[in-house]
DNA sequence: TTTTCAGTGGATAAGCGTTTTCAATCATTA
DNA sequence: TAATGATTGAAAACGCTTATCCACTGAAAA
């Protein structure tokens, strides 16, 4: 924890941001939930536990912030709110996304290299990124339907 | 556009909606933009053109409505608006979006059901749909780069 | 030390896309 | 014709996000 929160900070300093109180308990949170995509208003409400002067815009500063350094990836899972994750090494990875509990599985994919190539070389586009979704029913939900 | 305005129809009215003249134009408007993936707004302004008494709501309710019967997908390729596109039979197509002209080119693809069976073995996932988005560079902005 | 100044944060208003509300209209049936 | 229900348009409300305002902080300069 404290090693990832050093390594942010140090970031942060690249492009002469501090690691303030704020978005040092921010980034806490983020790495203590790092498996819940949560969206800017969970993170606040997360955040408020510990901190209970925090400022829902101060959130969204930070989380743009931290977007724009790369420490942060949004996600766009529903229309209406964005999603957050920390950027996690240089892993490939993609989301299961179940239908019924809207449950998030994170699976990693190393298959879609070949596809790469053959668009770059059939469409003449140049790939620099790609996110992919698959909706379906996770292990859970189809364990209760069998019931 | 006859054919296709006939088969919507009927596609409403098997759900007891009717093909009313506002639908009917706004249906027109995609049909006639078929490779636009318009916003809502976008298809507001086309429409108005030919009818300036339909009103936003009337837009929005339709597409909708179009999304429930399944003759129209909603996209989602930024965070601030969502786009629409006409169902095209069963032909899975995917997402080229150009990172410098914001274009968006549209891919087929039969490569992925290996890796739809994969996640269905490995995550016990019952995968019923994927959606795919490649980010990068199309041909017209490579080669203006090169200039 | 005092001053200055950029960076930051909190409260709140504003912005923007979308949904809801409500009265009016239209089509269909009795 | 009267009644009923679906549909519409205008406007208000809504929810998420961004911008504005001003105060505070902490480091550099005077």
């Amino acid at each position: 924890m404290e090693d990832k929160l050093r390594e942010y900070e140090e970031r942060l300093s690249e492009k002469n941001f501090k690691l303030t109180s704020q978005r040092r308990l921010i980034l806490k949170t983020l790495i203590e939930n790092i498996n819940e995509h949560p969206s800017a208003e969970e993170i606040y409400q997360l955040v408020r536990k510990q901190n209970p002067h925090i400022g829902l815009a101060t959130v969204y500063r930070s989380l743009e912030l931290l977007c724009e350094l790369g420490i942060l990836h949004e996600l766009n899972f529903d229309n209406n709110c964005r999603r957050y994750e920390l950027e996690q090494g240089d892993k490939h990875h993609h989301h299961l996304i179940c239908l019924k509990c809207r449950k998030i599985v994170e699976f990693n994919d190393d298959m879609l290299k070949n596809l790469e190539d053959h668009i770059q070389s059939q469409y003449e586009f140049d790939v620099v990124d790609h996110r992919i979704k698959f909706y379906g029913y996770c292990a859970d939900c189809r364990k209760a339907q069998d019931k």
